[in-house]
DNA sequence: GGGTAAGGATTGTTCAACAATCCAGCAATC
DNA sequence: GATTGCTGGATTGTTGAACAATCCTTACCC
């Protein structure tokens, strides 16, 4: 290991091999689930969907578990897999949690890695180069990217992982928004716009800028949210 | 669900039925390992253990699942699972979230509800009377179970649980200490002052005792930690 | 109408088998 | 002597079928 790009290989060795058919079972229905085809609420019945991806009931169930932990499905006991439903209460705790976890990272922007800075930078130009291309759900998952990658900043991976799974539970809210372009659009210059504020050393005024950002992406959800389920 | 306590028996609910054999045989094998019985690094081989804990391999593969979501166990693929080891760095950037995860509550301990609060209390009041009785992994538990209380006082789920998953991954590295005595005595008093600090509704000093204590805290760990497992 | 019992459908769990992969040990080569 | 290549045994990945346990619906009875 006294080669520098021995490490290299080393770090990022992990992702060459990891390939079992339940994490592929796993990844087709996250698939399904983000762009919105499986309604939240639908139940998965095993036999049926073993079926159909032609892998046994074991390994589905074992794909179910891995979409379980990303909070995409819920499991009731002997009841069976449903595709999780979010409630009003749901995105408001996942905005404050998202406030505490894209702040920390504005506020070590300062001592943030070159690396870190690079993909903050980049998800917010791949939101706009897709906004010009028309996109629009391109430019959603770019959004997504930018503020993983806000909090990527702080260059800690148990934080990193808590808002990508955050992220990923949000997108199941994203549907009830009538269209992703009036939703994602407002958003591409404030990105924009906090960016150069921590490029130039003002974190303080990224931050006000981000949790005001926040503030109202949250409203509008839960207003669209909540005239679209309603009570509850 | 007029009567209030019909609520009460609603929210509990959910654990009486729960009773998979893959929950309870992960709850046999956390056992070891938070003891420490189970060293880090340990390989867990299927079919052997599947024939002394009495159950299929299939559900011994997901009770797996279940430590390796807990972050427990790590699960490499065609290997088997492993117990997890901490490195240094693991235990720095746990201390980095709980930071976040434990101020935060502190922050909005003002809008704390009752329940909250009184939860707070009754744990350093458990580590107190642990201490009185000798109890001394009774009063590791009950430090565990006051930080779940400060961070609950911010009333997030999603909080709770970020800060339910750390504490147990940093029971890992607990048993480098080599008395858990000298290691939790001296925090049964910072304890309660942080909570009299809470209760007179000072959250700022409230906040600065916490962050003292996590740092020394994690200092004495990490030193501790390294001693043991020379470079890595 | 409301409670209840039977029935079918679905999930929970086990078992046995085979394929795919890893790993330690040994042979061959330079 | 160290590295490479191979081989056999052990372990994991995956399958399919079977049975038990549970849920849900339907029909029945009072």
């Amino acid at each position: 290991m006294t080669q520098p790009w021995l490490s290299n290989i080393a770090a990022e060795r992990g992702v060459l091999d990891r390939s079992s058919t339940a994490a592929r079972v796993a990844d087709l229905l996250r698939e399904q689930i983000i762009t919105g085809l499986l309604v939240p609420g639908t139940r998965l019945p095993e036999e049926e969907l073993g079926k159909v991806a032609k892998v046994s009931r074991n390994t589905l169930r074992e794909a179910f578990r891995l979409l379980v932990q990303e909070r995409l499905l819920v499991h009731e006991f002997n009841r069976g897999v449903f595709v999780r439903t979010l409630t009003a209460g749901d995105v408001a705790d996942i905005y404050r949690a998202r406030r505490m976890l894209e702040c920390e990272g504005l506020r070590s922007a300062a001592t943030a890695s070159p690396a870190a800075l690079a993909r903050l930078d980049a998800a917010v130009t791949m939101g706009e180069e897709a906004a010009a291309a028309d996109l629009w759900p391109r430019v959603g998952t770019a959004d997504l990217r930018f503020h993983q990658a806000v909090t990527g900043l702080a260059g800690s991976p148990r934080l990193d992982e808590m808002v990508y799974r955050l992220l990923a539970e949000l997108r199941l809210a994203f549907h009830t928004m009538s269209s992703p372009r009036d939703f994602h659009a407002p958003y591409l210059k404030r990105n924009r716009t906090i960016v150069e504020m921590v490029r130039g050393g003002d974190s303080g005024a990224a931050e006000r800028e981000l949790l005001d950002y926040l503030d109202t992406a949250e409203t509008q959800l839960i207003r669209a949210y909540e005239a679209q389920t309603p009570d509850a």
